[in-house]
DNA sequence: GTATGATTCAAACAATCGTTTGAAACAAGT
DNA sequence: ACTTGTTTCAAACGATTGTTTGAATCATAC
């Protein structure tokens, strides 16, 4: 047991602190401390800070994706050509985050708090490999999207998966204005309440009137605020 | 024009190093820099890094939420004690913060990203005064919500506004994964047209369905590993 | 013009950061 | 037992951080 053991003491350790107060916030010495393991550990195992959030992202970001791609594969076979029912599309890509999302034992819980998170400020550097983690995903579930909702524009849909992994990330991540105000009445313990709730939410905004845009809004219509 | 001149001219370069590069990567010597002052000049002005992070989010918090308060009571009195439409009360809401985002001049753009970024990690003492600045808010939409929406519990309906809540974030703040991979075909800065999309998904997950919750799981249902 | 208070400035402060170092401790093979 | 390679450790490194200092500069009133 002793073998690779303080790199996933590290990883545990920087996961949780991650969350809890940031990149910057979180120092080397915090980490190694919570680890229970010397200072200049981290370096010799990952090479740099910057390294090891790295790693913390992609232990987890790689299985979860794969198995994404995998479900999506499942369902697109016994389809055998047919259009996906965009009810079952959400639930593959959102319900293997949530089913992550629910694991308060093994870190997954954790680790999904901080990615819905970091969604929002990619630190410069992580934007690369998480672009690079998601790329192919993203365009395999677009291209169901649009085969499934032949009716809505690929733009539209592009919009409301954006809309739809907002919603997912704040339900998540589980902290903003309204959390802080009402936090007693919304209960994020219960991840099947979770996601019934939050597909039906969704369903309900994938599926509803286009919007009627304005007249042909050319790119950035200034409105000047003076004559 | 040079009296608080230089408290302005910190403010607005601290709020838009702080939206680019978040809080801890924007040095004071970055913000005086740019804001062409002296390094001293914001521990003279406003005391301490922490205390000039607090005003740039109060001067701008304050005057959105009273212009949302202000928006709602005028549209409570029109309405004479009959429940509001629900696409009403999202209309004020949501409507003033995208207006406000929409002032790609005057900063107020800057700012919504920040505060859309801000509110998935709130930096510890930020969310004190967040959740101040909000709280009177937050109950004046709820209980307009819950007189609207006679059918659909307080809780659903809350947690449904904190799904809006993160679709209009991510929206705004116009940074993500998704973002990161199709960022040709998102183009943010029509504002009308995103107000219009947005609106559109909302409203479509607000009046969704409400879903068939998991048979009266009690709080949290741990599920055992192994046995 | 001089005195008073507010503001600006260059310089330094102590603290903390990520990283590096070289020796000690450990493991495994022969 | 000795060697080789890996891992751990205490200590220090240079750089950067927010903050403070005391003199210089400005504005204003008498």
């Amino acid at each position: 047991m002793a073998e690779t053991d303080t790199r996933v003491r590290i990883l545990d350790a920087a996961e949780l602190l991650f969350t809890e107060h940031g990149f910057d916030a979180t120092t080397l010495r915090l980490i190694t401390a919570a680890a229970g393991v010397n200072l200049a550990a981290v370096n010799y195992h990952f090479g740099s800070k910057e390294a090891l959030i790295r790693e913390v992202f992609r232990r987890r970001l790689t299985w979860l994706n794969q198995q994404r791609l995998q479900e999506l594969d499942r369902l697109e076979a016994e389809a055998a050509g047919a259009p996906l029912k965009p009810s079952r599309i959400l639930e593959v890509f959102f319900g293997v985050a949530l089913k992550m999302a629910a694991d308060t034992e093994g870190g997954g819980r954790t680790f999904m708090r901080l990615l819905g998170r970091t969604y929002t400020k990619p630190s410069e550097f992580v934007r690369g490999f998480l672009a690079e983690e998601y790329a192919a995903v993203i365009a395999r579930f677009k291209a169901a999207l649009i085969k499934a909702l032949p009716g809505v524009p690929g733009e539209e849909i592009l919009w409301r998966f954006h809309f739809m992994l907002g919603a997912m990330s704040y339900a998540i991540s589980g902290v903003d204005a309204l959390h802080i105000v009402a936090e007693a009445a919304l209960d994020d313990g219960d991840a099947e309440a979770l996601y019934a709730r939050l597909m039906s939410f969704m369903l309900g905004g994938l599926r509803a009137p286009l919007p009627t845009l304005p007249a042909r809004s050319a790119k950035s219509p200034r409105i000047r605020k003076a004559a």
